[in-house]
DNA sequence: TTGGAGTCTGTAACGGGTTACATCGGCAAG
DNA sequence: CTTGCCGATGTAACCCGTTACAGACTCCAA
């Protein structure tokens, strides 16, 4: 709070007795310094307590030392973790992390796009499976450092990182399968996420491999909240034939599933299976204890940030996908289909 | 990506025919201008892309046009929740949001703190219960714009927003004494958190109005960590005489005392009510649905953020208690005990 | 016609660092 | 005793905006 201004590196300079580029070299590269200068220096300091101005040297570097995480939802706790590995990278290579939670309004994705645009932030990590209109720029090539996790962007022109959809859901459908399941029902996420349609690719390749053929009313649409699972679950309830099996492509959705189901007077596992997808943390304490597929989120931030690293530092944009390893993590919610 | 040099505001005013000063009132003043330059100079900045650079502005301006919000953990949706709150009325403000989170660690405490001190952000919404060892100056003051949610830090001579912890807790002890409960156990938080006394403080009032006696063996210790909820729960109920009903501290200690319960064999609510607070999204999704208390977070998230942007502008930072109201939401987990 | 007020515009200083380049001194080799 | 090299230090330009101040111009009243 203090309004005296607050000391600059020409006073350090002039107490100490030597130039400021003296006490500019002190500080960012001590080795040009010769020691006498150096203790010298660092003693004034300390003793004026002289803190350099970040503003001024992200100025003159041209960096702002800060990217942008675009999330849909940060109340999300998937998304919450991933946030979690992003910032832990970004603070071993000196940026901070600007939280752009977009709430899923367009004018906030341009606001924060627009952060980087005028330069204060350096790049940005979108989870969100849209490309934000503002970062394409005129040729289609990108105008911004830009990275994709988790969801990707249908030929977006930079890294994504991410986890093989299709082949966690074939796993998962696999188990349910093996587990003696025929008619296995699905809930969806939104249409407009692109990890909806390689999950629903991942679950008809399953049965198809068990000989099943897909059926339409075995497949209802949620939205990723609780309450879309609840009743996406009560369609599929309501038909001429439900499913012993429900997979859900979220963990949330389970759990709104369950607890429509649980409002019908079934049990889970016992009457009908149910599983979800992401292992977020409240899947391990809900009643029955939910068997998912674990992603590892704090690998996929990691790697995230460190792929937006690289393309701050020189390195080109190249539009590779990395694919993480996912883990099916079974638990009670899935059991063998009640007997006729 | 573009390696070459942005444009800058001069070659703006060369091409437009106008000076720098023009060009930059043009952007920031456009009543300062004649309506012929200001068209001039406008369609120049759109014809050549021009985005005035913020780092320079900023550093110009002296301002970061940022604040650094300290959290423990932004996986907890209690938190996040206040964040979005704040990013809320951050982003109205003109002000982005540095997620900072502490992972518990002091020394991310501190990195943070530099950042403000360093100017890289203009101050600092803390939710944690500590006070940051850097953030407090020489005489005790404060060095740093500061603004304290939630947890609020002993003395701390900065404004505080959260709600009354004691009158929270004393209406939910109230309400299962309503129901008929007379053994009423709590969990609590962690020592370190104030709040967890005020609660204490809370229950133990709501009790003596009902002339009933503390009893320690009804008083049981957690870290707001949902498998702590359970070994809480457990040590409750190994006593000789456990509860009837028991007060969590917050709704994850709930669904983790819930689970320990269940894994018992006793049912929730019939054999034992168990209640929460916080009321965060789960709450009303997990079975039984919890009773708890619910907080405004979005309003102190928002509230917070005003006190700080007041402070930025030249307010005092009068170390006030803004009070927020909460609410009782009553569910399914808490009902009148067993009959003898 | 002149003075003065008011509007618009331009010149240039400024902010607080970094860094290219120049300078200086010391020391070893010739 | 030079010369040359090298490490340490200083000088000053630079980054890109904002803004104080001054100048030019218009318009109107005296």
């Amino acid at each position: 709070m203090s309004s005296s201004r607050a000391t600059s590196i020409r006073q350090v300079a002039r107490q100490a007795g030597v130039s400021i580029a003296t006490v500019s070299r002190a500080l960012t590269t001590p080795d040009k310094v010769s020691e006498k200068t150096l203790k010298k220096v660092l003693a004034q300091v300390e003793r004026s307590r002289y803190k350099p101005n970040l503003l001024a040297r992200n100025f003159r570097s041209k960096r702002a030392y800060s990217v942008v995480v675009l999330v849909p939802n940060i109340a999300n706790p998937f998304f919450a973790e991933i946030i979690r590995g992003i910032e832990q990278v970004a603070q071993q290579q000196g940026y901070a992390v600007l939280l752009g939670d977009t709430e899923g309004r367009e004018d906030r994705e341009a606001y924060y796009v627009g952060l980087v645009e005028t330069r204060q932030a350096d790049g940005l990590i979108q989870l969100h499976p849209r490309l934000p209109k503002a970062a394409r720029g005129a040729n289609g090539t990108l105008d911004i450092p830009l990275v994709n996790a988790c969801e990707y962007i249908e030929d977006a022109p930079c890294p994504r990182v991410g986890i093989d959809n299709a082949a966690a859901a074939r796993e998962m459908t696999a188990y349910l399968l093996g587990l003696g399941h025929r008619r296995i029902g699905v809930i969806l996420g939104p249409d407009s996420s692109p990890l909806t349609s390689d999950r629903l690719r991942g679950y008809k390749h399953g049965l198809r491999s068990a000989k099943i053929s897909a059926d339409d009313a075995l497949i209802a649409q949620g939205d990723f909240t609780m309450s879309s699972g609840s009743v996406a679950a009560e369609k599929l309830f309501k038909a001429k034939q439900p499913p012993t099996a429900i997979f859900c492509f979220n963990d949330e959705m389970a759990l709104g599933a369950i607890r429509y189901l649980k409002s019908t007077g079934r049990s889970v596992p016992q009457d009908v299976s149910v599983v979800g997808f992401d292992d977020i943390e409240f899947a391990s304490f809900c009643d029955p204890p939910l068997t998912t597929i674990e992603q590892p989120t704090r690998e996929i931030g990691n790697k995230a940030m460190s792929l937006l690293f690289d393309m701050l530092n020189g390195g080109k944009p190249e539009p590779t996908m990395h694919t993480l390893p996912i883990k099916l993590i079974v638990r009670d919610s899935a059991a063998a289909p009640p007997k006729q």
